[in-house]
DNA sequence: TGTACATCAGTGAACGCGCGTTCACTGATGTAC
DNA sequence: TGTACATCAGTGAACGCGCGTTCACTGATGTAC
């Protein structure tokens, strides 16, 4: 294949930062950029001519992944806009829980991100990022804070203890929790 | 080096398995053999003397790491035994954030269990030290599960965003939200 | 208790493999006239 | 509008390197007598 494109190559390129941003949420910084191209149709070799290195996608699928939440993108998990009980609801759902890949990026890269994985600007994209969810879950008397640590913890153990009944105990429990602080 | 005593041998073996759980849960199952061995002052081609793989000791280290916590081995980050006051203040301090290593293994290596990593031995102790830890923190109200989930994503969260203020406001949030339910 | 020898924990070099990154090449695209 | 050519996104092979794992070797330890 010869040259491409430019409007194709601007294609290309969102495609591979949309692939990372779901596959790092799933698997971590560690999938291989030879896989991140297969996974977006294109050879590993084209990589360089899009992107400085590997940490630099890193720190732009990041981004996605956040902008994703706020523009609806991703699949359902996260609406911002439903009422709180059907946020909660459906943040602490086993669909959320199964889908990593497009869930909840403060859950997902949290981790990774306290590693050192990616450079300055996926830190800072995070760190924003988790302090305007706290804000949108924020209520009279809580600073969202709290709740989003219960729910990001919930989610988070509901995946690791995943197979075992106390998996969905862990969302059930967390979902009462919340609810009855309304 | 020659052969060397059984009992030196199997102080090696065990300084080994310690070392892997503290570089497992500050970085992940991701640190290499080579770097494992380093740390446990031998050369890397020992290993496979002792291990069958890198996966089973991963799942030795995880099983280490919370017998650490039960034994208070670790450093005092997780005081079993203090008043529930003072084990919410101490899993909630920059002291524990700051120190993965030895801490608290359910926040350490949740996400590296929930993707996979290590044996089905390795997530069965996790789940089963996940749930030893909510009944720990359970009051007659509530069954420990949220309480922990609340923890742990505190914990986590505030490790993610370690450097910026609201790394400490997170810490502080999820104390009061555990303190304002006693 | 002393001697002869088999055992085996640890060493260090090597294995094949996949990693992140580079590069010569291709040929359709974009542009200058 | 048509032609000539420079550009450069994508290809696929290659780079050095570190990974998990294997192995021939060493020599003190453990054991049989």
């Amino acid at each position: 294949m010869g040259r491409v494109s430019q409007a194709q190559a601007r294609e290309n390129r969102q495609r591979v930062v949309e692939t990372a941003a779901r596959l790092f949420r799933e698997q971590g910084a560690q999938v291989s950029v030879a896989d991140l191209m297969k996974a977006s149709g294109l050879t590993h070799g084209a990589f360089y001519k899009q992107f400085a290195s590997k940490e630099a996608l890193f720190d732009e699928a990041t981004a996605q992944a956040f902008d994703a939440v706020v523009h609806g993108t991703d699949r359902h998990h996260v609406p911002l806009d439903a009422s709180p009980h059907e946020l909660i609801d459906a943040y602490l759902s086993a669909e959320h829980r199964d889908d990593t890949a497009e869930g909840c990026p403060v859950a997902a890269l949290a981790v990774d991100i306290a590693r050192g994985q990616g450079g300055p600007a996926a830190r800072d994209r995070f760190s924003k990022g988790a302090a305007e969810f706290a804000q949108h879950l924020a209520t009279g008397e809580n600073d969202g804070l709290s709740r989003l640590s219960l729910m990001v913890g919930a989610l988070i153990l509901s995946r690791a203890t995943q197979g075992t009944p106390i998996s969905e105990e862990i969302l059930a429990a967390a979902r009462a929790a919340l609810t009855a602080a309304d």
